[in-house]
DNA sequence: TCCTACGATGGACTGAGTCCAAGTCAAGAA
DNA sequence: TTCTTGACTTGGACTCAGTCCATCGTAGGA
């Protein structure tokens, strides 16, 4: 556990947070001026493999790092501004996929995007 | 309609098809030698928005372009090789999302994508 | 004190995609 | 028929997110 790691997890704390890895860097900077990018990149990739931290790819731009990782959720997110938001959706969307729609795969996982537009992008 | 749109058009013609871009460039290029990558795009491009094709976005690799777009379903894909199956989830997803998880957005769209490994990857 | 190994660093590199200035071409006007 | 115009195409430069790698620093052990 060096700095650099304890201030990428300081600034990764909070529920309902969704930062890319650039501004995950740029808020760890603002406590240690010459933490690298690399190290962020790098970090990051331990949390997620630890399961500490989630990944979530987002249509094209950069991907978002969720602390959230031990209450399980899906998201919401503005087609317009691009804001995230927490939801936790009724019933269990893997009982949702029959098992001849499985086609011999081992289902582990299931993510889904609620897409639509915030308050403020009416 | 150019012979450059044609071309494109033709390549994605059929269901369970999710090519990348320049998947798309190198069938096309097969027909038609000097197709550049900044009209495949300009057309896959127009095609999603004229609805013809669905972009499924894939994690950190690139996007594919799924022309079985009037037939509303969801994606089961293998995390280790990437191999999509089009799959028909039973229910309305949107329904599972009550309104006191909305938070003021107005949902129009679901996205529902299940991983896990497939025959060949065990 | 000196070594060593792990982690940090910054810069080069990649892949996907976008942008743009210039070229091509077909259809309508004269 | 020839000219004009505008839409489409082209290739290359560029961006952005992310990865890779050679080198450097440093904490801890001998
Ligand atoms: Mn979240
Ligand atoms: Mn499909
Ligand atoms: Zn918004
Ligand atoms: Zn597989």
């Amino acid at each position: 556990m060096t700095s650099q790691r304890r201030v990428v997890a300081e600034v990764l704390d909070g529920d309902h947070v969704h930062l890319t890895a650039d501004e995950v860097h740029a808020r760890a900077a603002h406590r240690l001026p010459e933490i690298s990018r690399a190290t962020v990149y790098n970090t990051l990739g331990e949390l997620v493999s630890l399961g500490e931290v989630i990944e979530v790819s987002t249509d094209g731009r950069a991907k978002r790092y969720d602390p959230n990782a031990h209450h399980p959720h899906q998201h919401l997110v503005c087609s317009n501004c691009g804001t995230i938001r927490d939801v936790h959706p009724t019933g269990n969307p893997l009982a949702d996929l029959p098992a001849e729609e499985r086609f011999g795969f081992t289902v582990s996982e299931v993510e889904v995007t609620y897409r639509g537009l915030c308050p403020s992008c009416v």
